[in-house]
RNA sequence: CGGGGUGUAGCGUAGCCCGGUAUCGCGCUUGGUUUGGGACCAAGAGGUCGUCAGUUCGAAUCUGGCCACCCCGACCA
């Protein structure tokens, strides 16, 4: 009956298919590649956006807008950006359609109105934002420049899935431009722990804070940092990466500042992004089969109350009550909803919620006016508890902290599990195969090793660990010494 | 973009081989009975069978093009 979702055993991109559309998230467009953001996954969005844009502006930075087109020749001005983007590029090339004299009540494009440059649609915003940080830096003091951007990007991707991966989707970009290297270095990896504490807190997924290889960082960068998530299939998903630009974009667009000594230098960048895909994230870290499990902290709906009754006269009194406790915890800052549908029954709605990830859930019926009491229920958990009605405002609070802490602990439990720490190629080739996660894994840090490995196993290098430990050992693949170990994984 | 599959009411489907304008369930509307884990009865509404063309007296059904989606590769956040 009713919304029957795929078990993850059974099917796991079946399974999370299921839940965006069945938890009301997304739907495909009829924009090939470009999802539509419904109400409930978009509120979603709205939670993190809020978190995020807060922890940007405590560490100093200033939202701006930057056009959504970029002219091509300032788009090819960074080469090794613009070689990387190249392929996946959305282009306008006219300005204007007409009617079509074949075709009456059809439109085509007028041929008379081709635009004499090209714009890209913004892949990412690089190349629009440092040409325009030419003309606002002169000097020291006009640095550091700390700016982010909330926008929608495209990325003409072959093969698309819900909130993963889409030909649009929406994300925040920080551009920030300083005097010296170090403070760019430093910059990059604070905006990396911001991002490492937002997933952590927030989103309850625990990460992996790191460097990218070579082969896996972002093209225009000196260095690209990343968080590594894990999700339940085993694959690792990227949640959000930090890059040190070194000067490579103020040798494309010209940025200099005249220094304390009156000497002119080059400008020292930094950019970082999360985006939509954190949604994707959230979902496969934690949901199970009977729907989403949202951590508190995000969850567009805190609460729900869901009254039990057999006349209307009985709804009357129930509601009463309902009101009164909804009342009070929305006085807490949660946010609460009273679900008073007379056409449904209680257990279509408990599943209804359990679906949407509603956190916690509360049920009044006549039997428990009599008693002074309430149901309470937690999704994460599923365990159902009778509260004193007195105290059950105040035990809500708590009740939330303790969902979130436990999702947290959860994942954390298993994404350790999922760490494997292998010796030799044929372990390493094993542990994707059979347990599937992080494989920790000595590396000759070249890059012919790197594309063997992923040519062979489907494996790439997700991530340099910051935090790991610098021991000598052998490069698995070729057997050449390595300074410490890096982590392999299959990933979304 | 390469290989495979699917497209019939809001959703899931039968019919297709063997041409004769469509089946069932869920959902929806109305009325009634229900309501502590996905209610039931009755009456109703809803479909250019993905799309365009071809074959035919006649196409959901046969043929071809195109589009979308799913799975597997290549590419990527």
């Amino acid at each position: 009956m009713g919304k029957e979702i795929t078990s993850r055993a059974d099917d796991y991109s079946q399974w999370y298919i299921d839940l965006v559309k069945k938890a009301d998230l997304a739907e495909n467009s009829d924009v090939r590649g470009c999802m539509v953001i419904k109400p409930y996954g978009y509120s979603i969005w709205e939670k993190m956006q809020q978190a995020l844009d807060k922890m940007f502006k405590e560490t100093g930075h200033v939202n701006a807008y930057f056009p959504l087109f970029v002219p091509k020749s300032l788009f090819e001005a960074e080469e090794k950006n613009a070689e990387g983007f190249a392929k996946e590029c959305a282009i306008v090339t006219h300005y204007r359609l007409k009617t079509d004299p074949a075709r009456p009540g059809k439109l085509m494009v007028d041929p008379e109105a081709k635009l004499e440059e090209e714009l890209v649609v913004r892949p990412t915003s690089e190349a629009i934002i440092w040409s325009t940080y030419k003309k606002w830096i002169q000097s020291y003091r006009d640095l550091p420049l700390l700016i982010n951007q909330w926008a929608n990007v495209v990325r003409w991707e072959m093969r698309t899935r819900l909130f993963l991966r889409t030909a649009e989707f929406l994300w925040q970009e920080g551009h920030t431009a300083h005097a010296t290297s170090a403070e760019a270095i430093t910059e990059t990896k604070q905006m990396l722990d911001v991002y490492a504490e937002f997933a952590e807190t927030f989103m309850a997924m625990p990460v992996i804070k790191g460097k990218k290889s070579e082969g896996e960082r972002f093209p225009g960068a000196v260095d690209t940092y990343c968080i590594e998530a894990m999700m339940q299939d085993g694959k690792a998903l990227q949640a959000g990466t930090s890059h040190f630009l070194g000067q490579n974009f103020a040798d494309a667009f010209g940025v200099q500042f005249t220094n304390k000594e009156g000497k002119l230098e080059k400008v020292w960048g930094t950019s970082w992004g999360v985006s939509t895909r954190l949604i994707g994230g959230l979902i496969m870290a934690h949901s199970d089969d009977d729907g989403l499990i949202l951590p508190p902290k995000l969850a567009p709906i805190h609460v729900v109350i869901i009254p039990i009754f057999k006349s209307e006269e009985e709804l009357n009194r129930v509601s009463a009550k309902a009101e009164s406790i909804a009342k009070e915890l929305r006085g807490l800052g949660l946010s609460v909803k009273f679900d008073d549908r007379d056409n449904l029954k209680p257990g279509f709605k408990f599943a209804e919620y359990e679906l949407k990830g509603v956190p916690v859930r509360i049920a009044i019926g006549p039997r428990d006016l009599d008693n002074g009491t309430v149901e309470v229920a937690r999704r994460d958990t599923k365990e159902k508890k009778v509260m004193q009605m007195d105290s059950v405002v105040s035990e809500i609070s708590q009740l939330l902290e303790d969902i979130q802490q436990n999702i947290y602990q959860k994942a954390l439990k298993f994404r350790n599990e999922k760490i494997t720490r292998v010796d030799s190629y044929d372990e390493l080739k094993k542990v994707l195969d059979e347990k599937g996660g992080f494989v920790s894994a000595h590396w000759d840090g070249t890059a012919e090793t790197e594309t063997k490995i992923k040519e062979e196993t489907k494996a790439t290098i997700r991530c340099i660990p910051l935090d790991a430990e610098l021991k000598e050992g052998k490069c698995v693949f070729s057997g050449k010494p390595s300074s410490q170990r890096v982590l392999f994984a299959r990933a979304y």
